[in-house]
DNA sequence: TAGCTTTATGACACCGGTTACCATATTATA
DNA sequence: TATAATATGGTAACCGGTGTCATAAAGCTA
C-alpha cells in the first residue's frame, strides 16, 4: 500500500489535506475537522482519517493554516533588557510547553523607552499577527503596552513580579507570578544567623518587584525581631555596577553591615567586588544574600546565597495559558519562589 | 483623502493588495511586482502605487506571501547548549540584522545526541519551511545536521570556530567564523608578563574551536619564547566543573602555575573557585586568562582578562549572509577576537 | 410511520498573496 | 512601412488550509 500512496503523491511531494482527503474518500473539510478535533465527526470517519494521516506523514501546512485563521502560529517573545540572564531560561521554558504544539517562538526583544518601541511592536504584531504574546518583566508593567495589546486584541500572558489581588491585576487578564515565601526564608536565615546589623540593597523602585522583593525580605527578618537597618538601606536599580556603588557606600561606614541583602544576584556581584576590594572575606567578615538564582550565583566564589526564581516555570506556565485556556478565561497563577542556601552566608563574627 | 481611503477599506480593516490595486487602478499583479521590486514596472506606476501603499500603511500578509512563495518568513535559529551565555548576543546579533525586514527569528535550541533531535528538527523544517537558519557552535559540527540541511535544501549558514581552508568548508556553504589572534595576543600578554609556569585548560577536543583557540594562545606565547608546560595541560569541556576540578589539579601540585590560561570563561570561573578554595590571590599569586568575554567575566572579582569573541557580530553577518547573498554563492566571513586585559593578570612573583 | 431534531458531511467561497500564461502597447530592426 | 522584439498589465489558477451554509443521514418522539 506504501507504494500505491508514494505513486500517488509523486516522488518527495509532501502531502495535503487534499491528498488525504481524496484517499480516504471524503471532502478536504472533514479531514480539516479531524485535524481541528471538531467534535462533530463520526468516530469511524475520524480513525480513517487518522490512519491515512499517520500513514502518509501529513503535517497541515501553518502557514496555509494561519492565513486562514489569520492568526500566525507563533508566540512572540516580548521583553526589553536582553542580557538579563533570565531571558534564555524564560525562553526554555516557553519552549517545553511549545514543543510537539506546531508553534514556534519568536522573539522580540525590545528598547523600552525608545521612541521606536511601540510602532516597532505594532508592526510586527499587525503584520505577523501571532497567537499570543508572553510579555516578560520589566516591561510587561508598560501601560502603553499593554493597551496596545489590548487594542490589537492580542491573546497575551504577562510575567510579573506582582502578586494577584492588587490594582495591576485589571490591566490584563492573564498574570504568572512569583510569591515572595522564599524572601521570607532568606530573611529569616539571616536573622536566625544572628546578623543585626543588616543591610538592603534594593532594586529598581519602578518596578513592582522590588517592592514584593522587599516585603518578603523584611517579614522574614521581622520574625526574627531583626530589621532592615534604617541606615543601611540603599538604592539600586538591578545593575552590577549600581550594586557595586551601593555596597561601596554600606562598607565605607564605620559601623558598616555584617550582612547585606540584595535584590538580585547581579547586584550581589557587585558587592562581592566591593567585599574584595575592600579586602573582607565572604562570609566570614560579611554575608551576602541575593535573588534569582541566576546562573552567576553558583559561579562566585564562594557561592551566592539566593533566592530562587523559577523563572523557567514561569515561562512554561505562561505558554500553557497561552496554548491550552480558553482565551476568555481570566486566570492568575503564582509560583513559589524558595531560597536556596549557599556559602556567602554565615554567622557574624563574635564582636562584630 | 484620507477620509475617503478610510471609507474605502472600513473601521479597521487592514488594506491587502487588492485595495491598493483598486485605488491605483491597476491590477494586483502589478502591486505584486512593486512589493517584490520587480524591474518590469513603468516607474511612474511604481510610484503611484508605493505611495498608495505608504498612504494606507499596506503591509503584505507574510503568512500569504509564505503559502505563495512556500517558504515562512522565518529564520531559524538553532543551538544546543540554550544555557551558554552566548545565545542571548547571537539572538540580538540575527535580530540587528533582521529588523525592519520583515523576517522573524524563531529559536530553536535542541539536544544534541538526543535520539528526537534530529526528528524534531526535520519536522520544524519541513512544516515551517524557514527562509534559512543560522546554526550555532558546537552543534554546527553536526555532520547529520548538515546532512538534513543539505537534503531539505534549507538555506543556511553555520557559525563556527573553524577557520577556512580546512577540510571542512565543504561540507556547509556559507560560514561565519573567528580568527584566533586574540588568543595569540593573550598568549603573548601572559608571557610578557614573565611567566614561564603556564597550565592550560582546554576545550572539548571533539569541537574545533578547542584546536583554534589552543592554536592561537601557543603561538603567542612561543613568539616571546614560552609555551603551555607539557605537565600543566589539563583537559577541560567547557564546562564550569571541569574548569574547577582541572584547576584544582593544576592548583596542587608542588609546582604550581604561576598563570593558567582557559579555554573559555566558564572554566576561568571555575578555576576562580579552586583558587579561592586554596587561598590562593589573583593575579598575585596566579594570573587566570578566559576566553569569551562572556558577561560573567567582568562580573568575577577581580574581573577576567579575556579574549573577546564578537558574537554578536558574528550573528549579525550570518542573518546578513541569509537576507541579502544570493543563496547560491559560496561565503566565508572571519571576524577577528581581541585581547581584553583586566584586572586577572599581572606579573609573577618574584622567587616563583 | 410521519415529523422533527440532531449529527455528520460536502460544496463552495475565501484568506492574501504569487506564478503561469496570455494580450496588448511600445519600441527596435530591416 | 512591415515585422519582430520588448515592455507592461490582465486573467485565472494556485498555494493549503478554514468558514458558512445547505443537505443527507440518523435518532427521537408521538
Amino acid at each position: 500500500m506504501t507504494e500505491t500512496i508514494e505513486a500517488f503523491l509523486g516522488r518527495g511531494r509532501k502531502a495535503t489535506i487534499n491528498d488525504v482527503a481524496r484517499l480516504a474518500g471524503v471532502s478536504k473539510k472533514t479531514v480539516s475537522r479531524v485535524i481541528n478535533n471538531s467534535p462533530s465527526v463520526h468516530a469511524r470517519t475520524r480513525d480513517d482519517i487518522a490512519e491515512i494521516i499517520t500513514r502518509v506523514g501529513f503535517r497541515p501546512d501553518p502557514q496555509a493554516r494561519g492565513l486562514a485563521f489569520r492568526r500566525a502560529l507563533l508566540i512572540g517573545l516580548i521583553y526589553d533588557n536582553p542580557n538579563a540572564q533570565y531571558i534564555v531560561n524564560m525562553q526554555m521554558g516557553a519552549l517545553d510547553r511549545l514543543r510537539g504544539s506546531g508553534i514556534e517562538l519568536v522573539v522580540h526583544p525590545c528598547t523600552w523607552h525608545s521612541e521606536t518601541f511601540l510602532s516597532e511592536l505594532r508592526d510586527f504584531l499587525e503584520s505577523q499577527r501571532p497567537s499570543g504574546v508572553i510579555v516578560l518583566p520589566p516591561i510587561a508593567e508598560d501601560r502603553q503596552l499593554l493597551d496596545l495589546l489590548e487594542e490589537l486584541n492580542v491573546p497575551r500572558v504577562r510575567v510579573t513580579a506582582r502578586t494577584s489581588g492588587d490594582g495591576n491585576a485589571a490591566i490584563g487578564r492573564e498574570i504568572v507570578s512569583c510569591d515572595d515565601i522564599g524572601c521570607a526564608e532568606a530573611g529569616a536565615h539571616v536573622a536566625g544567623l544572628g546578623h543585626r546589623r543588616i543591610g538592603y540593597i534594593g532594586g529598581n523602585p519602578d518596578y513592582p518587584s522590588a517592592h514584593v522583593r522587599r516585603h518578603g525580605f523584611e517579614t522574614g527578618l521581622a520574625a526574627h525581631g531583626a530589621a532592615i537597618a534604617p541606615d543601611l538601606d540603599e538604592p539600586g536599580n538591578y545593575s552590577f555596577e549600581s550594586g557595586y556603588a551601593a555596597a561601596r557606600r554600606l562598607l565605607r561606614r564605620p559601623d558598616r553591615p555584617t550582612a547585606i541583602i540584595c535584590a538580585n544576584d547581579e547586584m550581589a556581584a557587585g558587592a562581592y567586588k566591593a567585599a574584595f576590594e575592600a579586602d573582607l572575606r565572604i562570609p566570614g567578615d560579611l554575608t551576602l544574600i541575593g535573588f534569582d538564582d541566576a546562573p552567576i550565583a553558583d559561579r562566585l566564589s564562594p557561592p551566592l546565597t539566593t533566592v530562587r526564581l523559577p523563572t523557567r516555570d514561569m515561562a512554561r506556565m505562561a505558554a500553557d495559558l497561552l496554548v491550552s485556556r480558553p482565551a476568555t478565561a481570566d486566570q492568575t497563577m503564582t509560583v513559589p519562589s524558595a531560597l536556596i542556601v549557599r556559602g556567602s552566608s554565615g554567622a557574624p563574627k563574635a564582636g562584630l
